[in-house]
DNA sequence: GCCGTTTTCGGCCCGACTGTTTTCAGTCG
């Protein structure tokens, strides 16, 4: 069993873990952390990272060589005799909130605590009340902690995200007191989990903002209430911190909370370099305040363009910025139409016309619906029969409306074979297909990638639906070489779809600069089960944006008419 | 542990809040 990218990941950032709870030196420990990083985006293969001479930035040679054994062997003795060190369990204590290493360290060498279930035991019967620099409130605070991460696993899908967010910036921005106000953190940088809900606000009187924004009736809890910053939990789970500000230091402030950490971290170096101190409330020289009234000016002050939030990963915007040029993000006004929803055929549930009809009120000129194949028998798939009728009641809408079409799909299973689900006259009656995987995940990475690619190879496949197949906080993706995908897409002219269900955001959006310097084209595709779930196409449009996309990298930024005539030349059969 | 167009040694981003203290450590972002 070779060992991935993610895995390598994972160690790296365990190993930092125990360094923490070691008392090591944090610079040594935060090295740990940028390997892992650094494996997380790599562009290459593990194996020809460890034996290539390219450098990595981020992997020095202790690290290379650390990863040059686990890859080889499959084990890490560093690793192992470090983790040989603390029994199996104390890692996950760091997870509770207000819990670091400090704290565990000694709740398991005074306690001998090493499970959560430990821990809840121990709080209940009092026992962290002896320890030094415990106290009521914290055992109290670790009780909540504990049942959070339990219950929440302290991540949340977009959506469970964006929805409460705008209801309390539409009711901060009511507020009298508040002069600007701005979505911050990784919701703003359109990630596709997040873990909380940041919000800026500027404003000269900020305990007037702070009590309405603790007093709102969703809050369930607050967890910190002061002058310039509050946090508090809403009764779906999730956090929102909010910051206050004066207007003065507003795009400094917005700046530094929407992140990331990591983007920041470049620019208060960039900073550093002129001899200037940035931080969430300005850019000093000396004692010399700069003014910025937006982040555009700041990001002038450091001699870079503007850059999009989403694109502030640290992962590929600083090179984009001092060479090609920050490109001009896809926004969702330029989708002209989309693919991918489901009807009462198959799984959906709305008709056909109350999934058009919905799609023309977001201002849409064309839809793709792809209800499933015959052999997704559970999620209701077509049979021969069901598709003949299905083509001529869109036939008959088609007649009934004006500016608008509905596109014939299929949303066709890849069968464990690589072959499609129906013989090829059936195929060749759709105007297009996604091929997607829905069964049979327990292939091997060679023979998923191998599956996938003979499917990529069908001339009626026009799209690859949700390529990794991964569910966001449920399931992993099944094991899949995304570089050969992507790169058989390309050579056959496949799509490969930017799934926007809040579930899946799949294709990962670090892969889409690769992606897009080969020549991919994409589609940002809802993946619609009902009227609602048109909407998601914003959550997609976020990870385009991540992956730095353009309009001439999605095809349904296309006009209905433009649209038409490349999937007329792309059938086989016309 | 990583990094370097002044550097192979000496730095490495920085501030707010809580809970415990009695002036501050730990945690977080």
């Amino acid at each position: 069993m070779s060992i991935d990218k993610k895995q390598a990941a994972n160690i790296f950032e365990e190993i930092a873990r125990l360094l923490e709870l070691k008392g090591a030196n944090q610079f040594r420990t935060r090295a740990y952390v940028g390997a892992a990083r650094t494996l997380r985006s790599l562009d290459m293969e593990l194996e020809e990272l460890v034996d290539g001479n390219e450098k990595v930035k981020g992997i020095g040679a202790s690290s290379m060589e650390k990863l040059r054994e686990l890859v080889k062997t499959g084990k890490m003795e560093y690793y192992e005799s470090l983790k040989a060190e603390f029994p199996e369990g104390v890692l996950d204590l760091m997870k509770i909130p207000r819990l670091g290493p400090k704290k565990v360290k000694v709740l398991y060498q005074q306690l001998n605590i090493t499970s959560l279930d430990d821990l809840e035991k121990a709080c209940e019967q009092d026992e962290l009340l002896s320890l030094d620099g415990f106290g009521a409130k914290t055992q109290e605070n670790i009780l909540k902690g504990i049942k959070h991460v339990r219950q929440y696993k302290g991540r949340h899908l977009v959506r469970a995200a964006h929805v409460p967010a705008q209801e309390f910036l539409s009711h901060l921005q009511t507020l009298p007191e508040v002069l600007e106000l701005d979505l911050a953190g990784s919701l703003r940088r359109r990630k596709e989990t997040v873990k909380d809900i940041d919000i800026v606000v500027s404003t000269e009187e900020p305990k007037a903002v702070m009590n309405a924004f603790v007093n709102h009736p969703l809050v369930h809890e607050i967890i910190a209430h002061g002058d310039t910053k509050s946090s508090v939990t809403l009764d779906s789970g999730i956090n929102i911190d909010l910051r206050t500000v004066t207007p003065e230091q507003y795009a400094y402030a917005l700046l530094h909370f929407t992140g990331s950490k990591e983007h920041n971290t470049v620019m208060r170096s960039r900073a550093k370099d002129k001899g200037l101190k940035l931080n969430e409330y300005g850019l000093f020289r000396g004692e010399e305040r700069i003014h910025a009234s937006s982040e555009e000016e700041i990001y002038g002050l450091l001699d870079l363009p503007f850059i999009p939030p989403e694109l502030r990963e640290d992962h590929a915007e600083f090179s984009l910025a001092e060479g090609d040029g920050i490109p001009s993000l896809v926004t969702l006004e330029d989708l002209k139409g989309t693919f991918h929803a489901h009807t009462t055929y198959s799984d959906g549930s709305a008709s056909l016309d109350e999934m058009a009809q919905a799609a023309m009120l977001q201002g849409l000129e064309y839809l793709g619906i792809t209800d499933h194949s015959q052999t997704a028998y559970y999620a209701g798939g077509l049979n021969v029969y069901d598709i003949e009728k299905q083509h001529k009641e869109i036939d008959a809408l088609n007649e009934s409306y004006d500016n608008f079409r509905i596109f014939k799909g299929i949303e066709s299973d890849i069968l464990a074979d690589g072959s499609l689900d129906y013989p090829e006259p059936v195929l060749a009656s759709f105007d297009f297909i996604i091929a997607s995987v829905h069964s049979q995940f327990n292939l091997t990475k060679d023979e998923m990638t191998q599956r996938i690619i003979k499917a990529i190879e069908n001339p009626y496949t026009t799209m690859l639906g949700h390529p990794t197949g991964r569910l966001l906080l449920s399931r992993e993706s099944y094991p899949i070489d995304m570089h050969k995908v992507i790169d058989a897409a390309i050579a056959n002219g496949v799509i490969v779809e930017i799934n926007a269900n809040p579930h899946r955001l799949d294709i990962d959006w670090r892969l889409l600069q690769y992606a897009k310097e080969k020549g991919m084209l994409t589609s940002i595709n809802p993946d619609a089960h009902s009227t609602e779930g048109i909407n998601d196409m914003i959550y997609g449009v976020g990870i385009a944006r991540k992956g730095g996309l353009q309009v001439g990298d999605v095809l349904n930024t296309l006009s209905l008419q433009d649209v038409a005539s490349y999937l007329d030349e792309r059938h086989p059969g016309r």
